[in-house]
RNA sequence: GUGCCUGUAGCUCAAGGGUAGAGCGCCUCACUGUGGAUGAGGAGGCUGCGGGUUCGAAACCCGUCAGGCACCCCA
């Protein structure tokens, strides 16, 4: 094939997922904004230096698209937000009113092997509490993921939010008797238990130094959904997302870890209920990462969703939306030659009263423009023929009930601003 | 980066060495001023790409690219 393809891991988005894309956005910005959030970005190119500090250097070694620019410099298209948010807070943490509440939404690149719900360009929402170090900020953080399902359609039965603390678990391995330097190890360990059989999983606890008695310990922890209550932290953490209105969704799992080492307080993640895909999306507090960058230590706390498994998600749950493609509220009919330059004065006249016209381009005969119309779903069709001409009318179909009116050509725009409104109210 | 599976029409899939098919979608017509339904007809393929085996390859072998599954990691 002499075509270029795309490269590996990218999507095309044709209008229909353009559409998707522009619905999950504007669903993203409801509910950010219901909670005060402020939007911002950062730059999608960052020096591979403010990774290297942190994210865990998986990361930005094995899953970063690098390259030098041409004074040699190691640039990276950005595999995440975070460090760029900690770099921007910690530049005006003198003069930025706290807390800080920013959200955003945009490209990101990491190189991973390909699969269901994992691509090397993906887009994500990243929200962040900035200057608060409490449980009730991280509750908020689970709230306002909470209210973004609701608002899409996923409901407490579909889809549950999992919650953790890594202060609660690293006082669980030391009462275990685990030594501080082996609990990442330990960590990374627990984060796996899901993904590996229970006979692989013991195979590698003990490859990770774990002796019998404490295997067995590890494990009662891990099965004890009732731990969170030892902590002051959670138990706080789970008063008041009740209060928010989240506790539906919220379920202690001790087994919840998080890959990135700069979490430090609460982690937590979505999943679909069935568990059948990836995480949908996952955050938590992360309270050196500002100072780490050179900044005045500023506590934090959020979480990121990726674009691609929310998709999965409502897709399988059937809550994609119905979206239209074709933002046109009427489309143009003109089929004799002679009434093409009447149709385009039309056309402009429309445009100029604020509307969205699409004009269709030929003198098709009439089933053919309708079943254009039709596919498009744009709702109504001005036809524009000899007769109308004839009588300075014009004929107004509505596609969806197949009503038809003649109105003169001066009320023309009132009328179709009204017919446009009552289309509106229905599908908003 | 590693292992396994799969690439056939726009989509979902048949054909398992002997002329490449179906359903859906698309186009045309029935209906040259009325869409969706129905019926009839039509277009669309170097079987992902490159090489090899064979009289003959979509099929068998090798490579490569892409997708899927697992590992790794994570949104």
């Amino acid at each position: 094939m002499t075509a270029i393809t795309s490269v590996k891991g990218t999507r095309d988005f044709y209008p229909e997922d353009m559409a998707f894309q522009r619905w999950l956005y504007a669903s993203i910005r409801a509910v950010s904004e219901q909670f005060g959030y402020q939007e911002y970005d950062g730059p999608f190119l960052e020096r591979v230096d403010l990774y290297a500090a942190r994210s865990g250097d998986e990361l930005v070694r094995e899953q970063s698209f690098v390259f030098p620019d041409r004074s040699g410099e190691l640039i990276a298209l950005r595999p995440e937000l975070t460090p760029s948010l900690a770099r921007m807070i910690a530049a005006r943490s003198r003069v930025l009113p706290r807390p800080i509440r920013w959200w955003s939404f945009g490209p990101f690149w990491r190189y991973e092997q390909p699969q269901r719900g994992r691509s090397r360009e993906f887009f994500q929402w990243n929200i962040d509490l900035l200057g608060v170090n409490s449980p009730e900020a991280d509750a908020e953080m689970a709230a306002i993921a909470a209210a973004f399902l609701g608002r899409v359609g996923l409901g407490p039965d579909a889809v549950r939010i999992l919650i953790n603390d890594r202060r609660l678990a690293e006082l669980q391995l030391q009462s275990i008797g685990i030594p501080t330097a082996q609990q990442s190890a330990v960590f990374r360990l627990i984060d796996r238990r899901d993904r590996l059989g229970p006979d692989a999983w013991e195979a590698e606890a003990r490859r990770t130094g774990l002796e019998g008695r404490q295997l067995e310990q590890l494990q009662a922890a891990l099965a004890d959904r009732e731990a969170w209550r030892t902590s002051d932290e959670l138990r706080r953490f789970f008063r008041a997302a009740e209060a928010l209105g989240a506790a539906q969704y919220l379920e202690y799992d001790p087994t919840v870890i998080r890959g990135l080492d700069y979490y430090t307080g609460t982690v937590w993640e979505a999943r679909d209920a069935a568990g059948e895909y990836r995480a949908i999306l996952g955050g938590g507090r992360y309270d050196d990462l500002i100072s780490a960058v050179g900044g005045d230590p500023i506590p934090g706390t959020g979480f990121a969703m990726g674009d691609v498994v929310i998709r999965l998600v409502l897709e399988k749950y059937d809550a994609l939306p119905k979206l239209r493609t074709n933002p046109a509220d009427l489309m143009i009919a003109s089929f004799e030659v002679e009434s093409l330059e009447p149709a385009l004065q039309l056309a402009a006249r429309f445009r100029s009263a604020g509307l969205r016209v699409e004009w269709y381009p030929q003198a098709d005969r009439l089933p053919k423009q309708l079943k254009f119309a039709d596919r498009q779903g744009i709702p109504l069709v001005a036809i524009l023929g000899p007769e109308e001409i004839g009588s300075k009318q014009v004929t107004l179909k509505n596609m969806q009930t197949g009503n038809q009116e003649s109105v003169a050509i001066e009320l023309a725009i009132a009328r179709v601003k009204e017919l446009a409104a009552a289309q509106a109210r229905p599908s908003a």
